[in-house]
DNA sequence: AATATAAATAATAATCGTTATTATTTTTGT
DNA sequence: ACAAAAATAATAACGATTATTATTTATATT
């Protein structure tokens, strides 16, 4: 059977993700680790980021566009998408589980989960931006 | 200003997308409409099927993996994605307004929309799979 | 501590989905 | 019929991600 060995690189990459709120992509997290490691590869980055999610540690948030993003809060909560900057925040919302319930009353199939993202401006972009029409 | 000009490849781009209910890729489009104009090229299916998207006579799906897929009914609803083949299913349900305003009370910036998918397993394969442990 | 193994790595190529470029064709207004 | 503008087909380029491979590293066993 295939077993897991350590990795100093995979600590660096839990341990970043762990320590920013900026919900980072693969390539932020990349630059940020090659200042302690400056020879670690992307890939390695992608393939322990992938391992981090599978293992369960870590969350992957893709919306719509531009690359995935990594999150490493556990406790389960909606997020919001700026669609200005594209910044994504933390809403301190715990997921509705009645959605699913909703859902499943007119889905023939099981429902199992849900992903949700909220998009709008954020507040930075509604005071710098000229106000819509 | 840039005006709009017909092309016989839109028509049948849109004509497609409303004539079927499986949320096609932009290349199930393509292969689809290669049967009509066989030297129709995928950046123009490509061009047009975001041209609609703007028009908003038609919507783009995107939910975390896999290409987009494209709907032509423009009646709000949501969708489910079985995880295990990849279909998406349309569910006869009207879009929660009050998951905006739950968002909202707990956001700084202003929320517009939301995009919310389903997942779970479809009813073919709850019945083709072995149930799970 | 030395050795064998299996897994992880860095470097790089390859892939996928999508957008950009450009010379040519088609639409449309005069 | 003609000119101007937009759309096209063909193709190159792109960004994000995964796959490949030779080398290095971690770990279990001697």
């Amino acid at each position: 059977m295939k077993t897991l060995k350590y990795s100093r690189q995979r600590e660096s990459i839990k341990a970043c993700l762990m320590g920013r709120r900026d919900h980072p992509t693969a390539d932020d997290v990349y630059l940020s680790i090659r200042q302690e490691y400056p020879n670690i590869s992307l890939g390695t980055v992608y393939r322990n980021l992938n391992l981090l999610v599978e293992l369960g540690e870590v969350q992957k948030l893709s919306f719509g566009y531009g690359p995935d993003r990594f999150d490493a809060d556990l406790i389960p909560h909606y997020h919001f998408v700026c669609k200005n900057c594209g910044t994504i925040a933390d809403l301190p919302l715990k997921p509705f589980p009645e959605l699913n319930r909703e859902a499943q009353q007119c889905c023939e199939g099981r429902i199992d989960s849900h992903s949700t993202y909220f998009y709008g401006m954020c507040r930075n972009c509604m005071f710098r931006e000229p106000p819509q029409d």
